[in-house]
DNA sequence: GCAAGGTGCTTGCAATAGCTAGCACTGCTG
DNA sequence: CAGCAGTGCTAGCTATTGCAAGCACCTTGC
């Protein structure tokens, strides 16, 4: 698990220097940016979790941090700063490095939060699939189906009634789609 | 179609500035980067490629560019830019274009080359679902399942003979993850 | 004990992403 | 015709990404 600082990093890296009581009280309460309340001194929790997922990958795959750099085609340092989560790949540094690990970008992207985790079973694979529609069709359609398995779901639906209504929108909309 | 100028922009923002010749002179051949092949004074063709996408899904949605920069939380400029070509957006900011589009992230990020286009039918799909085996475990069986399509589609394999070791590479492979 | 080769990390820098301020233009309204 | 609201874009700026150079430490072999 990578430390939870940046130390002596330099301003012009972070957004804030994590305050240094924080830095060795692990109780302390972490500072936040007021407007996303996410921990200021480091790139947001989802920039640690992808970090750290990459470190386990590789420790799993009994690499080194060099080894995995050189596979990869990243400078060392970076995929250091990388897994202690000092810093936010882009997702074509994380294309190369699940390369390097031998598995799927996409595991990647999902705990980046590039890609939200895959839902749906055979209904929404095929519509997906289906080259007829267009893209923005798809979307409503499985909006539209979504919509229905959580009113399913939830038996009698305890949400706002805009859970009602937003079927209804989104059969509006595929109304309106089929109209222009 | 966006303009392929990028006319005045300063050097701080592109590789190298378009030869003037080039931009009033749509015949002049593209200077490329030496190291990549990549047009000079333009993002790659991707970047490209993905901003025609985008500015072709805008126009079918019938919304201006600050429509869309309202809806999707970017700004205008950059916006443009994108959809000119002249910047090459994050897998966020593909995001957030998706949302105010209406579509789908996944339909953008095939355009920017995040991510493949989906392959594989039922087994690659039973492949990916499946929960008990590891990211690694997923990318090998799928890495020996393609290779064997591949080796099916061309009758006889006229690949180089590492097709027929990538294979036994594939099960080596396999037979090395399942040691650990 | 020393050299060599490995490890993970810090620092400073260049290039780029993404924004704000402002421009020129168009069409509409009174 | 002036004012207004819209359009798409340019220029300059700040923050961030990703790297090269180099550090300190560890293990191994001679």
């Amino acid at each position: 698990m990578p430390e939870s600082d940046i130390t002596t990093s330099s301003g012009v890296h972070s957004t804030g220097q994590a305050e240094d009581s924080a830095a060795t009280d692990a109780t302390a309460e972490v500072t936040t940016d007021a407007s996303t309340g996410k921990p200021i001194g480091m790139v947001a929790d989802i920039g640690r979790d992808i970090g750290q997922y990459i470190r386990q990958q590789r420790e799993n795959a009994k690499i080194s941090l060099r080894q995995l750099s050189k596979l990869a085609g990243v400078s060392n340092p970076y995929l250091s700063q990388i897994e202690r989560g000092s810093r936010k790949p882009s997702a074509e540094i994380l294309q190369q490095i699940a390369k390097g690990l031998r598995i799927s970008a996409e595991a990647l992207y999902v705990q980046a939060g590039i890609l939200d985790v895959p839902t749906g079973g055979p209904v929404a694979d095929a519509i997906r699939a289906d080259a007829e529609l267009s893209e923005r069709q798809k979307q409503v359609l499985l909006d539209v189906y979504e919509s229905f398995r959580r009113e399913n779901s939830a038996g009698q639906p305890k949400q706002e009634p805009s859970t009602v209504e937003e079927g209804t929108d989104a059969t509006a909309a595929a109304d309106r789609d089929n109209a222009q």
